[in-house]
DNA sequence: AAATTGTACGAACGATCGTATTATTAGTTT
DNA sequence: AAACTAATAATACGATCGTTCGTACAATTT
């Protein structure tokens, strides 16, 4: 049997998530490669080799990072659109949550994938490779949703081309956001895009979800 | 009389613009922090003391970096625009050299203000600030074109908001053309947005460019 | 011809980086 | 109680970072 809680285990299993947590925020900020070993240690005020040993390679902590932001990112994210019947509703709420998750700053330095991506886009290795690939996950679930729209008649539109424009005004919403010290009407601003957008696509008689 | 030609300010001027023109390469890929001395001697085969005293400090090297990318920028991506006569055509020459500034890779990773925008948009100090006026300045050159095609009457819009739109589409083929490792196809795709975004502006009548 | 100025260089600084090695401590298994 | 294992720590390494200092050389001005 084995149903066991070793409690080194567990400990090792809490300092890692703590680390993480701390390695997104800062990464958000400063970038994956910003992100160092030893400021992370000194924040958390444990030792350098202490931190190190548990990814065993800076290039490891960056991808273990990206993996920590994207469960936070679906929580914030995905989860909530998912919380409402497949459709026209579920692909505005979506954008609803995808703008207070950059809005209300769920990592600090604004979307954490926008940031990296921009990092790492230009760069070769594993850290760019799973960068693309969460990239595409994203925007295959946004196509996806969209999808689920058309197929019940909600919407009448090119999935891959109104995802592609969808995901364009979340972004370029994030990066003014950051640029103008946190404004906020920017987010009114992509809102408005967005809600235009998703008229010109409403097929007849379809109920707007705002 | 000073038409002064002072030969020690003039190789001054030449190895300053040589440092700049590599500088801008560089942080295009491996950003302005990833930018350092060092490596900028080394690859210009110059000392790192003699690059240094052109700038004084990093931050100055930086902010001279960014005004060099500016000025590349206006060349590759405004002037042209700005060839041909005011109006809706001129919104399109505008789109179209974007998307060509960026495929081209005028800077080898990409565009250099995503890029610097997305690195320093978290960040306070003198070089967010430079790239958040940089930023400003562009937005109001793309909503200044489109008020333009307004006062023509070639366009129906609301010019803050459509140049928000295009803007995103922009920046959104930029960065998926990185991840996707310099995919082409994502700047037909931001084409056809752009397109069909103009044309439900476009005034009864008007002629379209492409 | 002498003095001055501007550019570039070489060497060194303290700090920080990622990483490797070795030791210590705490929890588990025998 | 002893042997073992996993997490953390202490220390040190070579490399690179931005920056400072003193100097050499070439071009200009006096």
């Amino acid at each position: 049997m084995d149903t066991r809680i070793d409690g080194r285990l567990v400990r090792g299993d809490q300092t890692r998530r703590a680390v993480l947590r701390r390695a997104v925020d800062i990464a958000s900020v400063d970038g994956l490669v910003g992100l160092s070993i030893g400021r992370l240690a000194k924040e958390l005020e444990a030792s350098k080799s202490g931190v190190f040993a548990h990814f065993g390679s800076k290039e490891e902590l960056q991808l273990a990072t990206i993996r920590a932001a994207r469960r936070i990112y679906a929580g914030a994210v995905v989860q909530p659109a998912f919380a409402v019947e497949p459709g026209l509703g579920r692909v505005w709420t979506l954008s609803e949550s995808w703008l207070e998750y950059s809005r209300s700053r769920v990592f600090p330095g604004g979307c954490f994938f926008a940031k990296a991506s921009h990092e790492y886009g230009a760069r070769r290795g594993p850290v760019h490779d799973l960068l693309a690939e969460v990239n595409q996950e994203w925007i295959q679930l946004v196509e996806q949703t969209i999808s689920e729209a058309v197929e019940r008649g909600e919407l009448d539109a090119d999935p891959s081309q109104l995802a592609f424009e969808l995901n364009a005004f979340y972004d370029s919403a994030n990066l003014a956001s950051l640029l103008r010290d946190n404004d906020d009407t920017v987010y009114a601003q992509a809102r408005q895009s967005i809600r235009t957008r998703l008229e010109s696509a409403a097929t007849a008689g379809t109920a707007l979800p705002w």
